[in-house]
Order: structure tokens, then sequence, then C-alpha cells
DNA sequence: GGGGAGAGATGCCGC
DNA sequence: GCGGCATTTCTCCCC
């Protein structure tokens, strides 16, 4: 066991500060918990938050390929090992080489502002909802039901309920059962079959096109609100800065 | 604009070098691309992977609040800004300190073995289903359908198919869709109404419980195999290491 | 805390 | 590449 034990020391030293640790090692990890994995030793980056979250990233790749949320860890007294536990599950990192150890105390209260997301389109569309259909009328947004949440509901002036799913990059086939879902649901519940569903999105599967026309529903064609435009349009006003 | 222009340098330099890079620094982050965002000054990890895949991380939370994967990066000629590119997306890092840089070369060359998947519960049900029902005799695994692909199938001495949807986790209303729609299509193609729907779990919601007993469906507590148990068993053979 | 559904989902496999 | 779907999903929102 090569160990640097002066870097094995520090990070004993770091348990419980509530430091941001920063751990590029050669390591291997076993995981078990609500599944259970094995990795053999590589050169890794470990990151352990300041609320002991641990994360392990490989150096390549989007995802880590373990980690662990807000557990509780420590250095084993004996081996190059750094064990974590939270709840049921389990994870162990044995150390055989560390590159660096850095340990920080960050300050971030800032929260990430988002737009562009599915309830946008829904917003959109529950604001104008002549864009799926002429005679469209909204009637409710966000509708919570024993069968699920409805995005938008409108009537259709022929005196039918228009139930509508969005979907912000492609309809699928559990898209489509989720509307059977809620027109179902609404038309026991209503006691009444004048209830239509419509599914909107930039695009759909042909599977799911198939089984929609088969349950009599319709697909209409909707982008959702183009931020990548705007973001463009600044960008050239701007210049290259 | 404080900004440490030696460590600006420094990044610079690595620009296009395939190391992997650490950067601990005080940063806002703009994105663009499927959504929008912003997120004003914090202090924050931000890691450059050697496929240039770019993670922002917060000091506490799973998640990484911005990246961007495998894309094209470079620092900005006269602000104190890395741009990321990949496609039609944009990520903008304005850099405001700088409290660690770290570059390394890292070798990884091993793939994580993970068990105890969904895969692995049909499996274990495909090789017993009495475990299911008395009297289920296999037929396939993994079937593919138009309409999706059904975990196991079997038969049940009574002249029924018998369709069977695993859940490793927990079931919930888009299980039940999911199945209805594997009978529905199994119903149709073999032009027979003997065709029965199970739901195998660990557990399931109260409402998908109703929607399952609506469409005539059964559910059958089956637990994955237990990993965790395996691994109790050979840590307390062990001792303490 | 459970239930339901989206996500800048991601990743895997199959056709 | 698209399609379908699981994920140690994670995260958010609502009841």
């Amino acid at each position: 066991m090569v160990g640097k034990l002066k870097e094995l020391n520090e990070l004993k030293a770091l348990e419980n500060s509530g430091k941001t640790i920063i751990l590029i090692a050669n390591c291997a990890v076993r995981y078990s918990g609500r599944a259970e994995s094995i990795l053999a030793a590589g050169d890794r980056i470990v990151i352990i938050k300041q609320d002991n979250t641990i994360l392990i990233h490989k150096p390549t790749g989007n995802s880590p390929v373990n980690y662990m949320k807000e557990c509780s860890w420590q250095v084993d007294g004996n081996k190059p090992v750094l064990h974590a536990k939270s709840g049921k599950e389990f994870l162990d990192i044995t150390l055989y080489k560390i590159y660096s150890l850095k340990s920080f105390v960050l300050e971030d209260n800032q929260k990430i502002n988002l737009v562009g997301t599915e309830r946008d389109m829904s917003d959109m569309i529950y604001a104008n909802p002549e864009i799926v259909e002429p005679g469209l009328k909204p009637v409710s947004t966000e509708e919570q039901t024993q069968y699920g949440f409805i995005d938008v509901m409108c009537t259709d002036g022929k005196n039918n309920l228009v139930i509508i799913e969005c979907k912000r990059y492609g309809a699928d086939l559990s898209t489509v059962s989720q509307l059977r879902r809620y027109v179902e649901k609404v038309q026991e519940s209503k006691g009444t079959t004048n209830v239509r569903g419509i599914v909107c999105a930039p695009k759909i599967t042909s599977n799911a096109e198939a089984m929609l026309s088969n349950w009599g529903f319709k697909f209409c064609f909707v982008r959702p609100p183009n931020y990548l435009e705007e973001y463009d349009k600044s960008q050239m006003s701007l210049g290259n800065y």
C-alpha cells in the first residue's frame, strides 16, 4: 500500500470541518445501497462538499461515476480508505495515490434562475390557446387530478372540454398514455364523453402519432418560447463584447 | 474588474491541452441553449475534464448548477470570461476571483460495474416466475413491440398470456399506463382478450394501485435481488478489515 | 412526507 | 441516427 500518509492525515483532519474538499487521487470505489457497484483503481476527482455530499468523477464524461449526498464520512484508522454512509447506503473509496488535496470555505448564496421550461410553454398556450386551434378558450392550467396534473384545459365552443399535454422537446408513447389517462379521468368525473385530447410539441415519434390517432387525439406542432434567438440577438447587438 | 491576470493567463495556456482543470473561483454563469439560465456571482467549483466537459458546482448539493459536455471553450481576450460552446448552446463563466487553479493529466481506463438494476429483477422473475404467481411459465424477456419492450411474458396455464412489468423501486401511474399499453397491444396483435397484466415492485402508490385494479391488473410485491444483505455479510465476515 | 411529473435530464441498448 | 426506457435518476411543486 503506497499511501501518502501525510495527506491521509490531512484528510482525516478535515472530517466534520464543513469545508469543501477537492481530492485528486488514484482510487478504487465500492458502493452498496439502492444498487451495488465496483470500480477498479484509476485516477479520479473526488469532491466532498460543505454539506458532505460526495461526488466521484472520472476524467471524462458528464455524470459522476459514484456519489452520495449529505452523508457522514471518515477516514479508516488503519487503511487508506474513506468510508461514507447515508442511511442504508455505503461508499468506500480506497486511496492508492493522492495527487492533490485542497480544502476551501466557499460562500454561495445565489440561486440559479432558469427559464425556457415546459411550464413556460403551458403558460404560453394558456395565455393564447388559439395558437393550438381556433376557438379554444382557456379554462385552467396545472389542474391537479387524482391521475396526475393537467397542463392546460380549454373549451372548444362545441361543447367539448379540451385537454392539452405539452412537451417542450418531443412527444412519445408515454406522453400519449399520459394524455389518455387525463382524458379518461375527466370523462369519468364529469360523466361525459365530450372530452378531447391534444398533444402540443415540436415533434412526435411515429409510433406515438399512430397511438394518438388510434385514440382519436390530435397532435399540434408548437415550438417552445425560443430563448436562443433572444440570446443570438443580444450577442449580435453587443458585438464581440 | 479585479481579475488575477496571472491565473487567467494560466487558464488560457491550458486551452486545448487535454488536461483536467480544477478551478475554484468566485464567478457568475450565463447559459443559453435548450433553456436559458442566469446565476449571479458566488464561490464555485469549476471542473473542465479531459474531453472538455465542463461542470460547475455550488458548494452544496448533488447536481451541477450548470454544465456542458464535450464543448469547445476559450478564455476571452479582454474580459475574465470563459466562453464555452457546443452546437447551438453557449455557456459564459465570468471569473471575479480565482482561489485556485490546478491541472492534471489523469488516467482511468476502468469501467464501473453496476448490479441490482431492473434488468436483474426481470431476469430473476424470468428464471423463476412462480415467485410472482404459482403456475406461471416463462415465455420471453425483453421482447420488443411497437409500443415498447415487455420485461417478462409468461403463460398461466389457464390459456392466458401474462405480461409482467417490473419496477425496481416503486410503481406509479406511468407504470400502470405502460403495462396497459403492452396488454392492449398484445391483445390486438394476438386477436384475443386472454391477456393479463401484473406489476411487480417493492411498492406502489395508492393512486396507481387504484388505477391498476380499475383495469383488472394485479400488483405483486417483489423485492429486487438484495445486494445490500450480501454486502453486510461480507463486511461482517471481514471484520473491520 | 407522499405523490406526480419535468429535466438544459443522461445513458444504454436495439433496430 | 431515432426510439423506447431505466436511472443509486434528481429536483421541484403541490397536497
